[in-house]
DNA sequence: AAAAAATAGTTTCGAGTCGATACTTTGCAA
DNA sequence: TTGCAAAGTATCGACTCGAAACTATTTTTT
């Protein structure tokens, strides 16, 4: 009987707990909470497609009317700005404001863990990420969540010469830069489940 | 540059968030937060020294007022039991009460998350788990928290004879399954890092 | 084109989290 | 004995969070 699922649910348990800690004390200063700082986080790594409060609740696992507080609060202290999309007027965009940045660049709220890894191969790191990869991948498709992965790897993406990209979902050329970046409309290329389009 | 442990971080966070979600839903029915739902876990899996308010404050990352609190509503809800120290009457012993033990065993809180690492196999496991638990130690040592770990790989830990084992900190012995609880006196003890087979 | 349904987000409500602080009881050491 | 540290509890206020009702847009149906 082999307990290795078991250990390693338990070390994820432990070092998200460990994270969120890391989360309110890079937060205390300014009196946010864990969330607050997630959120903030979050935008720095979302893509275009992904800026959005209903994307942001998806990847935090809250109600949009649970965001829609987080984000009002972030608002109120300047450390994030909303704007409307111009396709469509019921959606809000939502980008860090220059305080926003600045506060992340004082706190450094992920610091402490890159910090952590430091004694660790590059090799056995990699390895680590390929199975926790692959956990959340059977993850989300057992509870059918949204995905939220980056562009290398996903089934839109499409690579249009050496450093031209484009998603073919959406129709848009990307930069490299943002191809790197969270999307929430991602999905697993090839071998994955069919989707059913009625 | 290596983006790598930067990736690592972000699946450790993001899962830690599924598993958020998963204790949220697994609550749901009884009304329970999912630092709740943590919080009888954590007591299947702590041993004689750490089914303590403290002890379960530090593993959860919270304030002794905080605990007391959740402690109160788990009490009041007949899924905990609270009985004091026969040596030290400051102390407070917990251990789930008969409905506390169905409740868990209703709600199966971590099955999903077992289910999800099936594709994985044993042998990546276990070099995620290597990979993680270093991390887990550099990072506990780094912000001088308490370690929590369980007895084999503790410096306390001694072996009697083939089934018998020993605490050296407090002078009990330990059963078998006891010496795979999880103990916040654990004490890392001095030794080598193994590289990654495969 | 008008009506209906769906979608993005906000507001309101109530139970609960959480840290800070002050407090009680117990243990221990000078 | 006196003082102080430790384990836990109680209280307060700002905030989280889901649920449900609501507004404003967009899309679909008729």
């Amino acid at each position: 009987m082999d307990k290795s699922p078991e250990v390693l649910l338990e070390l994820v348990e432990r070092l998200g707990n460990l994270l969120r800690a890391e989360f309110r004390r890079a937060g205390a200063d300014e009196q946010l909470q864990p969330v607050h700082v997630h959120a903030l986080v979050y935008l720095t790594r979302a893509n275009r497609y992904s800026n959005t409060p209903q994307a942001m609740a998806e990847y935090l696992g809250l109600t949009k009317g649970t965001m829609s507080q987080s984000l009002l609060l972030l608002d109120r202290r300047g450390l994030i700005e909303r704007y409307q999309d111009d396709l469509d007027r019921r959606v809000v965009r939502l980008r860090l404001s220059t305080s926003g940045e600045q506060f992340l660049y004082d706190a450094q709220p992920q610091s402490a863990w890159q910090h952590a890894t430091r004694n660790i191969s590059p090799n056995r790191i990699r390895n680590a990420v390929s199975a926790l990869r692959e956990t959340l991948t059977t993850f989300q498709s057992d509870n059918d969540g949204q995905p939220f992965g980056t562009c290398n790897g996903c089934r839109h993406f499409e690579r249009l010469s050496a450093r031209a990209y484009r998603c073919g979902l959406m129709g848009d050329r990307l930069s490299g830069p943002e191809a790197r970046k969270i999307c929430w409309l991602y999905e697993e290329k090839g071998g994955g489940v069919e989707e059913d389009e009625e």
